[in-house]
DNA sequence: ATAATATCTGTAGTATGGTACGGAGTCAAG
DNA sequence: CTTGACTCCGTACCATACTACAGATATTAT
């Protein structure tokens, strides 16, 4: 489970091949080393790694803001105080993001206990004015 | 505020006049009225409803899953016992968004935290192996 | 009344994030 | 030792979600 070839950490981890390749090409998973021929090896580090991007990806962040993410912990040669301040932010824009998760989350719960009974029908159910995130 | 050109309204959600005209085209922005002329004229409620596909996508819906999201209080003539079994879906998709978020979260506070001195680079400040969201 | 500004329609182009394809080289099993 | 599966690379194509014209009509400000 220490080395994959592209094919194997490719359904592992459910992506397509050819994804593979595309983050490597925007350089958003690093050039994996070569084995005799030239077939592309993977670790466990990168199966996390690919893990954390489908995750991030799935909640809104951008390929561009999985990067830094990623970099945050990694790359360049910023100061402990940058990664602080970046990552400060980062938290600040996450918290954003479940708190309207949490209001539209309310709004269906309470679509959901406005329909009581099976028969009604949904142009009953009206709460699309609730629906104000802000 | 209850009679706004498509430039008004544009102006105060902040998005593009062309997004306008785009949505309309793919129904997820319902068809406005049209004032003397050929001018569009919107009210308070596509504000609201514009608002809240706004906050959607950035929180990673498509525009296709936002449209669902705002069908389920309006449109089609299903049950309300079918909404309700469709909200409670979203209902469990959006909580295990939140908890995602919330592991990101954790180990970005983590990273902020391992961060004590302001003068340590960045590479002592090891944590990618704890990035496996799962 | 007329110039500047806003809107109209349709069509074309862009950015992001992949996905598919073709032809060649590589590996593993019978 | 060959045949089928896997991988290589480059390039082209695709879907989604806009964004930018262009040329015409409408509105508003002076």
């Amino acid at each position: 489970m220490e080395n994959l070839k592209v094919g194997e950490i490719a359904k592992k981890v459910g992506v397509n091949i050819e994804t593979l390749r595309y983050y490597e090409k925007i350089k958003l998973m690093p050039k994996p080393r070569r084995i005799e021929s030239k077939y592309r090896m993977y670790d466990i580090l990168d199966v996390q790694r690919l893990l954390f991007i489908k995750k991030a990806k799935e909640l809104g962040f951008t390929l561009k803001e999985i990067k830094e993410l990623l970099e945050l912990k990694i790359e360049s040669s910023a100061t402990c105080g940058d990664v602080k301040i970046i990552a400060k932010h980062k938290i600040r824009d996450i918290e954003n993001k479940i708190t309207d998760l949490q209001k539209i989350k309310k709004i269906l719960q309470k679509l959901v206990s406005q329909c009581v009974t099976e028969e009604i029908s949904k142009d009953e159910c009206p709460i699309l004015e609730t629906i104000v995130v802000k």
